[in-house]
DNA sequence: TTGAAAATGATTGCAATCGATCATTTTTCA
DNA sequence: TGAAAAATGATCGATTGCAATCATTTTCAA
């Protein structure tokens, strides 16, 4: 018999919320807990399968997290090559024995991915962003670091006031930044608490590296974050006429061309007095 | 044909690795990824399972974060009913409004976990552990914040000098605490970083709540906590002759007995000018 | 060197899950 | 109010995974 739409609505809220908290619930445990049939749960489970919720095995459900740690065949569908590639590229600056600050931000994420698959190390790594600390904690001479500061969003970042102050005790070799967009005036994010973050961050380190996407250039966001001036290292897929056409070009030095890659020899960067680079 | 016995430990390990890594795998795909027959990746992953590293679901395996995260069912089971007891009345102590310590530990743990089923909100709530931070971010009305650190253990506790810093901008109404021993001396721990954590969140609680289940009835530990004139109360399933048999008992006022759960009417002790309350 | 033990892959019967389909009931909306 | 749409549970092959067994090959230890 059918059922009213809230009514199955909730039901699948249930549902996500179970799986969530308990990571994976086989199939017979779900018919039970919601009181439906198993064609029921099937079909619920297909539903939020589709809407990425949650992740069907055989015989039961996974939580998906909603993007807040998605598998890595996903991710790398779904946030494209060039992210891939730029995150790719952001690990060759890692340097055994250097303190490196790692920013929130999907593309971090991919970057801690593939250092956590070759690891540079001695190293320490410190970051606001949960799930990139979680996956490198147990990484052998990793030392892993969390700043301190609320778990906001879905993606678990830890921003506000004491985050701020954490990042006090802190020298970086690098900071390795992400933001949602960038034209000619400069860098920009949506969310002022991580702008916030960005910038205490950027101060205390040696260099900032910034990450971009082709899809980022010549867009905007509601938040300045820094003009080019700041940065002392862009990577990036896109192409040149590309960045000149949004303004950028002319007026940064330090670029890295991801398109062509892999740009650098592994270890070219390491002399880090050659920095900016100009790789186009 | 049989293989020599590194190779099958290092292929095992590999396995480990590969599902930590991917959260979850598919048997077929374990099968290519190790080179081996599904009957050999079967096996394995039985082995594993049995040792706790893996858990076998059909289909495939997940990560089981070596009790890290441990699935609600498996640690109602394995923690004992006294855990759960004390975890459950451990709750009852949280008050709309307030801002509230947890340390780390499988029982504080599982009272986060009876929290987020039965949220008091509005309330703060500071944390070392990783797990129990992720695991209230998601509730309404509670504000979740970590404290900075190294991620240090397979339980991902927050802990150094880092940590320490990090609690001095805080002021707890209750510290809600855990140890690995206690007897008529005091209370104990073992490692010296968890102590340290403890002490600096104690200075900074107006009191200090300890989550005592059986089984840490006069025994011993490496390192000493406090005594227990430190302690305003102690939550506890053990009966009151055995405490009165470690040495507890004569010394120590403001003791809840959770034997007799349910022991207390859900804000009897609101009034907190009544504590330490004797409830046996 | 030699025999016992261990690991592997293949096979087989069995159980669980899946996807599709269908009838039924109730909701939703025109 | 009435008709279309939606949700549910049941059924049924087909697929998939599982546990047990067996022969083979290699390692390990005496």
């Amino acid at each position: 018999m059918r059922v009213p739409l809230h009514i199955v609505e909730a039901r699948r809220d249930k549902l996500a919320q179970l799986i969530e908290t308990h990571r994976y619930l086989p199939l017979r445990e779900l018919c039970e807990r919601l009181g439906v049939s198993e064609a029921t749960a099937r079909r619920d489970l297909a539903e939020l399968a589709k809407r990425n919720v949650v992740k069907r095995t055989h015989g039961g459900a996974l939580a998906e997290y909603n993007e807040r740690f998605p598998s890595f065949n996903e991710r790398r569908s779904l946030g494209g090559a060039g992210k891939q590639k730029v995150a790719k590229a952001a690990t060759r600056f890692i340097e055994p024995g250097g303190t490196y600050f790692l920013d929130s931000g999907t593309t971090i994420f991919a970057m801690a991915e593939f250092l956590r698959e070759a690891p540079v190390t001695p190293a320490t790594i410190v970051t606001s962003n949960l799930p990139v600390g979680e996956l490198l904690a147990g990484v052998e001479g990793l030392s892993v670091y969390l700043t301190a500061g609320q778990i906001l969003g879905r993606q678990s970042v830890l921003l506000g006031e004491t985050a701020l102050h954490s990042l006090e005790f802190w020298n970086f070799d690098i900071a390795f930044l992400s933001a949602e967009a960038a034209n000619a005036e400069g860098v920009w994010n949506s969310q002022e608490a991580i702008v916030e973050m960005q910038r205490v961050a950027m101060e205390r380190s040696k260099r900032v590296l910034l990450c971009l996407d082709d899809t980022k250039i010549g867009t905007t966001a509601p938040q300045s974050l820094v003009g080019w001036d700041r940065v002392d290292i862009l990577l990036t897929d896109a192409k040149t006429d590309r960045l000149r056409g949004a303004g950028i070009l002319p007026g940064f030095s330090g670029i890295i061309d991801c398109h062509a890659a892999p740009p650098l020899p592994p270890r070219l960067v390491g002399n880090t007095s050659e920095l900016p680079v100009h790789f186009l």
